[in-house]
RNA sequence: GUGGACGUAGCUCAGCUGGUUAGAGUACUGGAUUGUGAUUCCAGUUGUCGUGGGUUCGAGUCCCAUCGUCCACCCCA
């Protein structure tokens, strides 16, 4: 008999329990916020109709788009037909055609937050995957929509982070409108070249001065030594303050009406989010950020962990003009960001970054004495009543084998209710964090165990700062 | 999609210029008399040396092919 092996494929995460305890509790961290600030779920299905996912053709979403195919489809396509099914690859097109659905059911301004998995073909790589959680939200005007929605998702993603306890990070701003109108200041006027440069501008960080400026003058841009020096002083600016960004801003100068309404907007949002209550050591104008996706036209969002560089962004998004002029002729105007979950939780893990894994069980109830099980299952009910997530033993054992499976179970409180306690009226209560037990009487252990929980949970959340 | 490195227990690795029956740590399992885990001590299990072929008296070691993994680029969460 040869077995086959069991193995997923590259690209996936897959948890043991109390990992996935750790990771389950930073989704619900997000969506608590999300739902904080006024946003309603919703979800898509992972699958749709291929013609409605590849609007745009040719690019890098065909690549690493997966199709699906049901068996029988498979046999009935002719030679050379796309699958009728793809995998989506983000929430944002889903959201377009959702949109461009319901627009007639829904209330606008939109404001959704979606958290779901989406696919890419992505060749195998560290911390990239093909399989992962997108936490997005986004707010969807018609016809119009205020940049004062541009400096509310900053506010978010501050009372995410900020909750998630993962140390200092920095919401980087900027803004395409300004960085278009300046390109065209420096004579670069085609759209699709502007484009480019920006992408290559947005590596600064990454990959450094040198790097940029040897690609930008080099054979794929051809720029001129001398624009290429005012450019990469342009974008060099990183802001410590607000008021350093709003002066930055301040001293352009006249300029032509991209560069001028990049800059209204830019000041009106920077200002915006400190009204929102974001504190201004958590937000920063980086003149070269740029993301790559060509559908953001105004401010753009990139947030990093001030200690790990090295991990990049986490957080990422921006101002789109019309989001889904391939479905609708309604004018969508909108702004969105996007958490990536399972990257965010993989590189904090490897960045030792995660606390200590816990588990979701928060008591066991041990069995000292078989005959006496109805006494157990009878307390384990009486704990589940009070809000305390009780495993009772139900199988005779050793005692220490007890002690063992919830020592790996990751189970704090153990509680003993043998011959000596039922005589007495008490329950023994083992901590095996604190490696340290007490005993209690019976009518007492709930209000007490509750007690334990609870600054067992705010020793938690403190011993990180 | 383009280019580069590496494959030895579940994991991290050692294994000399080819030479007996392939090793360590860790993990796992059992034990160290009464109602206590993790820590300590003792014992035990673990491998088609990625796969196929070649050179050789002899290959984990050298050569070829193939598969797989990782890294960089592209792109991106």
């Amino acid at each position: 008999m040869s077995f086959v092996q069991a193995r997923t494929m590259p690209g996936v995460l897959e948890l043991l329990p109390l990992d996935q305890v750790a990771f389950q509790a930073m989704l619900d961290a997000i969506r608590r916020n999300f739902e904080r600030f006024g946003f309603l779920p919703i979800e898509t299905p992972v699958m749709e109709y291929s013609s409605v996912l590849l609007t745009k053709q040719g690019g890098e979403t065909e690549r690493q788009v997966y199709f699906v195919q049901s068996t029988g489809a498979l046999q009935a396509a002719r030679e050379g037909d796309l699958p009728e099914l793809a995998l989506r690859f983000d929430l944002t097109v889903p959201l377009a055609r959702y949109v461009a659905e319901h627009e007639h059911a829904l209330v606008f301004p939109f404001r959704r937050y979606q958290m779901q998995r989406v696919y890419r073909g992505e060749r195998a790589q560290r911390g990239r995957f093909r399989e992962f959680y997108q936490c997005d939200i986004d707010v969807i005007g018609k016809d119009q929509l205020s940049v004062r929605h541009d400096a509310e998702l900053p506010a978010v993603i501050y009372s995410v982070f900020r909750d998630l306890d993962i140390g200092a990070f920095t919401i980087q701003l900027n803004n395409r409108k300004l960085m278009r109108g300046f390109l065209q200041q420096l004579g670069l006027a085609d759209g699709e070249r502007q484009g480019a440069v920006l992408r290559e501008v947005d590596k600064l960080d990454k990959r450094g001065l040198d790097a940029v400026r040897d690609s930008l003058t080099g054979v794929d841009f051809a720029l001129a030594p001398a624009a290429v020096a005012q450019l990469l002083d342009f974008v060099g600016f990183r802001s410590h303050s607000l008021q350093h960004a709003l002066a930055r801003l301040q001293a352009l100068g006249e300029g032509n009406e991209a560069l001028q309404q990049g800059r209204a907007e830019l000041t009106e949002v920077l200002q915006l989010i400190h009204a929102f209550g974001v504190p201004e050591s958590h937000y920063a104008l980086n003149l070269s950020i740029a993301r790559g996706l060509d559908y953001y036209t105004g401010t753009v969002y990139e947030t990093t962990l001030n200690e790990h560089p090295q991990i990049g962004s986490i957080c990422s998004g921006g101002r789109y003009e019309n989001l889904a002029s391939h479905y609708t002729r309604s004018r969508l105007p909108g702004v969105g960001i996007s958490i990536g979950a399972t990257r965010l939780y993989w590189q904090l893990r490897e960045a030792g970054l995660l606390k200590g894994a816990r588990s979701t069980v928060q008591a066991l109830v041990a069995q000292m004495d078989e005959a006496e099980l109805p006494r157990y299952l009878e307390l384990a009910t009486e704990l589940r009543g009070a809000g305390i997530n009780t495993e009772a033993v139900v199988e005779p054992g050793k005692l220490a084998r007890q002690f063992k499976y919830a020592d790996r179970a990751g189970i704090r409180f153990v509680l003993v209710l043998g011959p000596d306690e039922i005589a007495k009226g008490t329950v023994t209560v083992k901590d095996l964090r604190k490696q340290d037990q007490f005993e209690v009487a019976r009518a007492d252990l709930v209000a007490t165990l509750r007690v334990e929980i609870e600054q067992a949970a705010a020793m938690r959340g403190s011993d990180s700062h």
